[in-house]
RNA sequence: GCGAAUGUAGCUCAUCUGGUUAGAGCGUCGGGUUGUGGUUCCGAAGGUAGAGGGUUCGAUCCCCUUCAUUCGCCCCA
C-alpha cells in the first residue's frame, strides 16, 4: 500500500499556527470594525438544500460550482457557496420578531468547486454584513462606511484603494432607455462592461459595436459619452435626469459626510450576481501588484420574498479572507506578531519538579506558559522560545529554586531582572 | 470546462546537449568542557528527483498518462 498524501485536498489549505494567527488577526479586525458599527453575530450551518440557490443566485453558482451530495434521506444537499440565501432565509423565517434595520454578521467557510487561483481557493472563508429592512440610502451608505472602516481598520490609507460605485437600476435604465437595448443585447452588454479592463479598448469597442449591430454607430456615440464621463456630472444628460442619479447622488453626499475618502462613482461597473435590485458596489486594491476587486456587495431587496415572506429589503458586503491578506502583504500592513504564550519556562538540571510546579502556579495566575521538555542547553531553549515569538524566557535552575529567586529574561529589550514569584507575575501582566 | 508553464532535501535552488555513490545555502538536530540570543566554528541526519508507465545498455534530463501548484480564459460569493 502506497503512502497517503499530506496535501490538503485541491484548492484548500491547512492553517498551521503561523498561517491561523493571521486568519485570526482578520477575523477579529472584522468582528470588531462591524460590531462597532451594532451589527450581531450569527451563525448557520454549512449545509443547506440545493433549491435555496438554484433560485436567485445565478446558475453557473448552483449548478456547476456547488459542491452537492444525496444524503441517506434522498434529500439533494449543497455546501453552501454563499451567505446571502442562507441569511436571507434566516430573516425571512423570523421577520415578525425582527426588529429593524436588522443589522447581522457572520464570518464562516464556503465551498465552491472551480479552478483554485490566486486569491481564489474551493474553501474560503469570509464575513457577511448585511442589514434588512432599510429602503432608504441611509443603508447604503451604511455598509459602504462600514466597509471603508474596514479598510481603515486594517492600516490602510485612502489611496491604498478606491471604491467603484454603481446602480443596478441605473444599469437598467441605460441599458434599455438610454442605448435603446433589448433584453438580450442589454445581458450581452453588462458582461462586455464587466471585461472592460481586462480587454483593450479597440476589442472593447469592436464587441460593442458588434452587440448594437445595424444602430453600431449611434450607440457607440452614446457609449464614449457614458465613457468619457468622469463624474456623475458630466453624464449624459437623459440619464442625468433620471430618479435614479439623484438617489445616488444622495448616497455620495451622505459618504462625503462619512469621510469615505475613497468612493467613486463608476458606469462601467456592473457585477455578476442576479440578485442585485439596486446600488452595487466593489473595493479595489490600487497598488500594481495587486490590482484587482477585493470585495463588493450592494442592494438585494428581493431575496427574503423568496422564502414565502413579504419582500424584505437588504443591504450586504462580503470580503473575503484570502483576498483580504493578499491585500494587506501587499501593502506591508501585516502587524509583527506576537504569541498567546507569555512565558517559556527553561528549565536547567535536574528541576522538572520545581519547573512543572512553577509552571503551574503561573497558569493559575492567568499566564499562559509553555514548559521546556527537552532538556536542551539553555542557548536552545532560549533560541526556541524567540522562535516561537514568545516575550519572556524564565529560568529555573538549582540557584532559584533554592532562592526563590527568578531570572526573568524580556526577549525584545534583551534586558534580565532577577524576581520573586509576585513580581514576576506584575512584570508579565504589565507588558501585556 | 479550455490554454500555457512548473514540480529535485523541511524551504530556495544547482546538477553543462541522457553516463559512476544527485549537490549548495538556509532550516533542523548534535557538539565547541558542565546556566544566556537572531550574527560564529565543527559535525550529523534528511531525497525511490510529484506519482505511474514507456524508450534506452543506462533517465532528474526524452515520450505518454496522472496528480499538484502557478498564470491566463470562463466565472465571480
Amino acid at each position: 500500500m502506497s503512502a497517503l498524501s499530506s496535501q490538503p485536498y485541491k484548492g484548500t489549505r491547512d492553517y498551521y499556527p503561523e498561517d491561523k494567527r493571521i486568519q485570526n488577526y482578520i477575523f477579529s479586525v472584522w468582528r470588531k470594525t462591524a460590531e462597532s458599527y451594532g451589527y450581531e453575530e450569527y451563525g448557520a450551518s454549512i449545509l443547506e438544500p440545493l433549491e435555496v440557490y438554484t433560485a436567485k443566485s445565478g446558475q453557473e453558482l448552483a449548478n456547476e460550482q456547488t459542491y452537492t451530495f444525496v444524503d441517506r434521506g434522498g434529500r439533494t444537499v449543497a455546501i453552501r457557496p454563499e451567505m446571502t440565501p442562507t441569511i436571507s432565509r434566516m430573516v425571512a423565517a423570523r421577520r415578525q420578531e425582527l426588529s429593524y434595520p436588522a443589522r447581522l454578521y457572520s464570518i464562516a467557510n464556503f465551498m465552491r468547486y472551480e479552478r483554485p487561483q490566486r486569491g481564489r481557493e474551493r474553501e474560503f472563508w469570509q464575513l457577511n454584513v448585511d442589514t434588512f429592512g432599510s429602503d432608504g440610502v441611509g443603508a447604503e451608505a451604511e455598509i459602504l462606511t462600514l466597509a471603508d472602516s474596514i479598510m481603515k481598520a486594517f492600516g490602510a490609507k485612502s489611496e491604498d484603494y478606491v471604491i467603484k460605485i454603481n446602480n443596478r437600476k441605473l444599469i437598467n435604465f441605460m441599458m434599455a432607455q438610454y442605448l435603446g437595448l433589448d433584453v438580450a443585447q442589454a445581458q450581452f452588454m453588462i458582461k462586455l462592461f464587466d471585461r472592460k479592463n481586462k480587454i483593450t479598448d479597440k476589442d472593447f469597442t469592436d464587441q460593442a459595436a458588434e452587440i448594437f449591430g445595424e444602430q453600431a454607430e449611434v450607440g457607440m456615440q452614446k457609449i464614449n459619452a457614458l465613457l468619457q464621463a468622469k463624474s456623475m456630472a458630466e453624464l449624459p444628460e437623459e440619464i442625468r435626469e433620471s430618479e435614479t442619479v439623484r438617489e445616488v447622488q444622495e448616497l455620495f453626499t451622505l459618504l462625503e459626510r462619512s469621510d469615505v475618502a475613497s468612493a467613486v462613482f463608476d458606469i462601467t461597473l456592473m457585477r455578476g450576481l442576479d440578485y442585485y435590485t439596486g446600488m452595487v458596489f466593489e473595493v479595489y486594491d490600487t497598488h500594481p501588484d495587486n490590482n484587482r476587486a477585493l470585495f463588493g456587495g450592494g442592494r438585494y431587496d428581493g431575496l427574503v420574498g423568496l422564502f414565502g415572506a413579504e419582500p424584505i429589503s437588504a443591504v450586504g458586503m462580503a470580503p473575503g479572507g484570502t483576498m483580504m491578506e493578499n491585500f494587506l502583504v501587499v501593502h506591508g500592513l501585516l502587524p509583527k506578531f506576537r504569541s498567546t504564550t507569555d512565558v517559556y519556562v527553561a528549565a536547567l538540571g535536574d528541576v522538572a519538579r520545581e519547573a512543572s510546579k512553577l509552571a503551574r502556579d503561573l497558569r493559575a495566575a492567568g499566564i499562559n506558559v509553555e514548559l521546556d521538555l527537552s532538556g536542551h542547553k539553555l542557548d536552545r531553549q532560549i533560541k526556541t522560545a524567540i522562535k516561537k515569538a514568545i516575550p519572556y524566557v524564565i529560568f529555573i535552575g538549582e540557584q532559584e529554586v533554592a532562592s526563590g529567586i527568578y531570572t526573568i529574561k524580556n526577549i525584545a529589550k534583551s534586558e534580565e531582572y532577577k524576581l520573586g514569584f509576585a513580581e514576576l507575575l506584575n512584570k508579565i501582566k504589565e507588558s501585556r
